[in-house]
DNA sequence: AAAACTACCTGAGTGC
DNA sequence: TGCACTCAGGTAGTTT
């Protein structure tokens, strides 16, 4: 599914595809994502697309007229691809460029939107709250630490939150936690500064070694789903329940904390 | 205000 | 083989 890296990595692989280059048509054959994809969208036909760039998830491509703004949801992918292609069952959206090639959004759960901002700017409702970008400079355990005291949620559901910091998932909140040693249902306001400063290091290594492993599919995934298979087998603690801790041996405990799997070592997140 | 919960959606997987 | 069921996930919106 698209985290902030296969984000990071989408917005990479159709950059160069799309910056500079004018929509020729917009084809909308299914409606009904997240939102009505409105009509706005389809009215930026003509348009070309000056840059683009990532916020959080959120992919933004500025033309003169207004931002198109997408989400991949949980099951959305883009692909540059020949217009020829057919068309698959949950392709939803279609930006035909003039170059020839086109843009396509899939996205089987519809959990992913396609909006119109008249701005380039993050004064819409959906970017207003975002927190920092954790790969950024405002991110840092000394903003953790502030940010949490007096909050007696778990400190896994506090990171996982993107007005606290976006892009981390369920799945990098895992990981990162059992790199950083902290028990994923600990409360926030109980974390020391030295915590998170390890979790802030931990973070930025989960999600820059995944961007590293986009990259890595960044050629393949314009052709193929560019769903990175092998990510999977670099996970620590993410459904491994039973399994042995890869630090201590100790088996993998799986418990449902704010309606998610959430994995851990026993023995070594306190 | 903060925390907890719900809804949205489909495909994969499980058990009968 | 097929049916009924559960689960996964991001996040806006609602309720407690």
């Amino acid at each position: 599914m698209p985290e902030l890296p296969e984000v990071e990595t989408t917005l990479r692989g159709i950059a160069p595809h799309v910056v500079g280059r004018k929509i020729r048509e917009i084809i909308v054959r299914e409606r009904r994502l997240r939102w009505p994809v409105p009509a706005e969208v389809e009215e930026l036909a003509g348009q070309r697309i000056e840059s683009a760039r990532r916020r959080g998830k959120y992919l933004l491509l500025r033309t003169a007229r207004g931002t198109l703004l997408l989400h991949l949801g949980m099951s959305g992918s883009l692909r540059v691809i020949d217009p020829a292609s057919p068309w698959r069952k949950h392709d939803h959206l279609a930006f035909q460029m003039e170059s020839g090639r086109q843009l396509r959004f899939h996205d089987p759960r519809r959990f992913g939107c396609a909006l119109f901002l008249p701005q380039d700017d993050d004064s819409h409702p959906l970017l207003r709250d975002l927190g920092p970008e954790p790969l950024g400079d405002d991110f840092s355990a000394d903003y953790l630490f502030e940010k949490s005291r007096g909050k007696s949620i778990a400190v896994k559901h506090f990171i996982m939150d993107s007005k606290v910091v976006v892009g981390v998932g369920n799945i990098y909140a895992c990981e990162s936690l059992f790199i950083a040693g902290i028990r994923p249902t600990k409360a926030a306001r109980k974390v020391t500064r030295e915590s998170f400063s390890k979790l802030v290091t931990a973070i930025r290594k989960v999600l820059s070694a995944s961007i590293e492993m986009g990259g890595t599919t960044l050629r393949d995934f314009l052709r193929e789903d560019g769903e990175p298979g092998y990510f999977k087998q670099s996970l620590r603690v993410y459904d491994r329940k039973d399994q042995p801790c890869l630090r201590c041996k100790t088996a993998v405990k799986r418990i449902v904390s704010g309606q998610r799997s959430t994995f851990f070592c026993p023995n070594c997140q306190k």
